[in-house]
DNA sequence: TAGTTAATTGGTTAATTTGTCAACAAGCAA
DNA sequence: TTGCTTGTTGACAAATTAACCAATTAACTA
């Protein structure tokens, strides 16, 4: 596992750290609703805001999801819905147990 | 989020959780050619092999691996082959940034 | 300008995850 | 049985992650 190799693989888990996490699961799925302001998000999921928008960096860093301002709202939306695919996969794993 | 919907989450972030480190991912790399035994991974990651049996084991119970003892040798394979599929969509996002 | 709403950031604490070393268990062979 | 090889487990320290509250910033409105 030479240098360049972890770079890629770090890369990589990284982007699915930020998946890995219950609220972040149920973020993403509410997101492929369309876009939400993170006050929605923060009332979907019910936890603290100061949680929720720490959450969402996560995802925005990871490249998982994007923001815009308008106004006072700060819309989020997915990057790219081919993660969903993901849940599908997931979905025959845990039949298996 | 209600408790029947987190405990959905819960799974499903259990399992990517599995998947979230650079030693797993390559792990999973190396597996898409074909089951190997504990020491073939181990050489192949270069890391304690306590650490890579560490790693086999969250694999095993997230279900990304099953393994079978025969000799001496513990061999591991993917239990599901499409997880693969997801590296391709990662990729995607990786080039946005 | 002062006030209000929406959201992020900083600081703190608790919980989880990771890596390492040493000890152990299972299977084989002399 | 004794010893060798392969792999897992336990104990511990270090690092990372998560949740909460309080303080702050940004944009609008009266």
């Amino acid at each position: 596992m030479n240098n360049e190799i972890t770079k890629k693989y770090r890369k990589r888990s990284e982007i699915i750290k930020a998946l890995g996490h219950p609220t972040r699961i149920f973020i993403m799925d509410f997101l492929a609703n369309g876009e939400k302001t993170a006050g929605e998000i923060v009332e979907k999921v019910g936890a603290d805001k100061s949680t929720v928008s720490k959450h969402l960096s996560v995802m925005k860093n990871a490249g998982l999801v994007e923001n815009e301002k308008r106004g006072l709202n700060v819309f989020y939306k997915l990057t790219c819905a081919c993660i969903l695919n993901l849940f599908t996969c997931l979905e025959s794993i845990e039949k298996r147990d």
